[in-house]
DNA sequence: TATATACGGAACTCAATAGTTCCGGATATC
DNA sequence: GATATCCGGAACTATTGAGTTCCGTATATA
């Protein structure tokens, strides 16, 4: 992804090049990502943003696709561990202990990142598995965790498909904001969890 | 939408135009759109597709955005009617009956133009009317009905939200489309109207 | 201290494309 | 037949933006 350097092992001469402009450009180039899109973002907007010269962003990613690929595979990083994630003891408490303000406002950036790529993703693999593995399979692999405990627990059946189960929510609510241009909030969430998510989980409205 | 005639009323002079190339024109350019996207399309490429000059393009539409705007108001039309819905008596049947592979082929065309103009239409009002019309709001109505049809019949509870059962399928196909990459077949159909749709109707499995 | 590279910033090149204009030919009104 | 507008097609203009180069300055090695 990154540009590497000539050779790794010399020690070369010169003024070392500040790395903690990697995460800062990056950022950068996610947020106008997410304001204007792949074709509406220009290198001069995120070098602007990210107070930086093209020439640094040029001497780091050797062209705008690979810019933006590399953001886009580092929001990976930005995900919650697995250890922060509730245990309420019931498949309801623990999908509603996930829906907080921070988390909504995260999933709001991720999915206008997601909006300003989704036509370059039919056309470009590497950018569709990269936005996969940074956005979707980071809240799957939470989601998974979530229904296992109710299967283990005997809360729902183990006949159930759990990869069909952890799809729902993310489903609807890339919907809703995508397509229908309508706000999540908690209430809808809530909302989404009781009429669709747990019916098909096959718990019974309580 | 369509540039207008400049005085609609007088018998002008001249060759006329022939209007039978406005809807070539406006298929070509879903074509287009659905295969490179909206900033990948370029006017030529339309033209070209559609046999076409350039000038004959503009002499009928002012711009590119608004070429585009009629293009996705313009699938509204190809809808099916609501004469054509099943009618089988069970609602499973009517969701199954709505899985015909034409359907399916419509609607893959349709969500390649709609990943073709996510982006911009976060920031074109117009636009995100316009795809909602054309793209969300026919498919809700036929489904309106069909779900209408099993409260009365008496199926399912008078007190299920409606408005929310109509669109868990149209967003898990959306999104098993445009982020997962993944073919929609008539299997997956049924199995999601099985496991998550008829759940959340309350509907026994029978 | 000399050399090499990084930095932010500005100036530059070059290719692509939206939109315009003109062509030769077809088709309409007067 | 004269005039006006259409057609497809090609040539043209103007702008935008990716990528490069150079500046003066800062910071590293030798």
């Amino acid at each position: 992804m990154r540009q590497a350097e000539l050779t790794d092992s010399k020690p070369r001469l010169g003024r070392k090049r500040d790395d903690s402009r990697d995460p800062e450009i990056l950022d950068a180039t996610l947020d106008v990502l997410a304001e204007h899109g792949y074709d509406g973002m220009t290198i001069d907007m995120v070098a602007a943003r990210a107070k930086a010269g093209k020439a640094t962003l040029y001497r780091r990613w050797p062209s705008k696709p690979e810019l933006v690929l590399d953001a886009v595979a580092c929001m990976k990083a930005t995900t919650l561990d697995p250890q922060s994630l509730p245990d309420t003891g019931t498949l309801r408490g623990d999908l509603i202990a996930m829906i907080k303000a921070p988390t909504l406002r995260d999933a709001e950036r991720k999915l206008k990142v997601m909006a300003g790529i989704v036509s370059m993703i039919a056309r470009n693999p590497e950018l569709a598995d990269a936005a996969r593995d940074a956005l979707v399979e980071p809240r799957a692999a939470l989601n998974r965790i979530i229904f296992q405990r109710a299967v283990d627990r005997g809360e729902i059946s183990a006949d159930v498909d759990i990869e069909t189960l952890i799809g729902i929510a993310p489903a609807i609510v890339a919907y809703r904001t995508l397509l229908l241009q309508k706000p999540v909030t908690r209430e809808f969430m809530i909302s989404t969890i009781d009429t669709v998510v747990l019916p098909a989980a096959g718990v019974r409205p309580s």
